[in-house]
DNA sequence: AATAATTTGAAAATGATTTTCAAATTGTGA
DNA sequence: TCACAATTTGAAAATCATTTTCAAATTATT
C-alpha cells in the first residue's frame, strides 16, 4: 500500500486536490463528489488507499467527525511552526512565535520531551471565545 | 442520551472502570472484557451509550487506533495543567510548568486566542527518540 | 403497592472503510 | 515497438465498530 512504484492520472488528481484544499480537513467522500463534478472518475476505493497512503507517510492531519475520517493535507512550509486550532469553528491559525521556540527547547532540555515541529494545540479563537460570552 | 435521571448499577461500574483506567486508552471491547471476567454482565450497547454520553460531557479525550475509537477518562485534578503525549508510545506526561503559564498569555495577549488550560501537545519521549537513534 | 419515567440489552440495521479479484494500466526488456 | 511483467484500479462483497429499535427490566414517584 505504501509501494505506489507507477505514477497514474488519479494519484495526481486526488493530490492536486489534497493540496488545493489544505484549510480544511476533507472527507473520501468530499473528494468524491468534486472529482466526479470535474468528470474525473476515480472509484472509492481508490480515494480510501489514496488517503490511507498518505496517513502512513505522515502528509495528512486527521480528524474523527461522528463516524468518519478528514484529512488535511499537511503543506511543507508547515512542518516548522506551530498551528493553534479552534475547538469551536475548527479554523488553524499558523503561529510564527520566538516564545513558542523557546518553551520547546524548555521542554526538551528540562522535560526530556521533543515537541513536535509541526504541532497542533488547541483552544478557543477569539470569534468563538466572544460569541460564547453573548 | 444526556438525560440520565435514574441512577443504575451499570453505570456506577463503568464510571468506576474509567477512573481506574485514567493511565492508558480504553475501548469498549477492553471494558467488556473486564467486567465479563468480574462476572458484572453489562450489554455493549450500555457501555457505547455511557461512553457517548462521557464524550458529550466532555469527560473523555478521544484517540482513533485503526478504526476503533479509545478513550481515556479525564481526571479534575488534569484539567489545569498541559499534557505531553509521546506519538511513539502513547505515554502522557502530565506538565506541572510556569514556562507553560507563560505562553499561554503570550498567546491570549498577542495572537488572541485561548488554549486549552489541559491542552495536549505530541511528540516524542525521552525512551522512544534514544530507541529511535538505535 | 401502583404507576410513570427511564434504562437496559439482544438483535437487527447502519455506514464508513477494507478486501477481493479480474480487468486495465504502466513500466521494462528485448 | 511489441510483448511481458508488475502494479494499480474499481465494482461488488465483506467487515466491523457503532447505532438503532423496542420490549422487558429497573428505578423513582405518588
Amino acid at each position: 500500500m505504501v509501494k505506489q512504484k507507477y505514477k497514474t492520472e488519479q494519484r495526481k488528481d486526488l493530490l492536486d486536490y489534497m493540496i488545493k484544499n489544505t484549510d480544511r480537513f476533507v472527507n473520501a467522500e468530499d473528494i468524491e463528489k468534486y472529482l466526479k463534478n470535474k468528470e474525473i472518475s476515480i472509484g472509492l476505493t481508490t480515494i480510501y488507499r489514496f488517503l490511507n497512503s498518505l496517513e502512513k507517510q505522515g502528509k495528512v492531519r486527521i480528524e474523527l467527525k461522528e463516524h468518519t475520517k478528514y484529512y488535511q493535507y499537511i503543506l511543507e512550509e508547515c512542518t516548522n511552526h506551530f498551528h493553534l486550532k479552534c475547538k469551536k469553528c475548527g479554523k488553524i491559525i499558523h503561529l510564527h512565535c520566538d516564545e513558542i521556540e523557546e518553551l520547546k527547547l524548555h521542554i526538551s532540555k528540562e522535560h526530556e520531551f521533543e515537541i513536535d515541529s509541526m504541532a497542533t494545540i488547541a483552544g478557543l479563537c477569539a470569534e468563538c471565545r466572544n460569541n460564547l460570552e453573548v
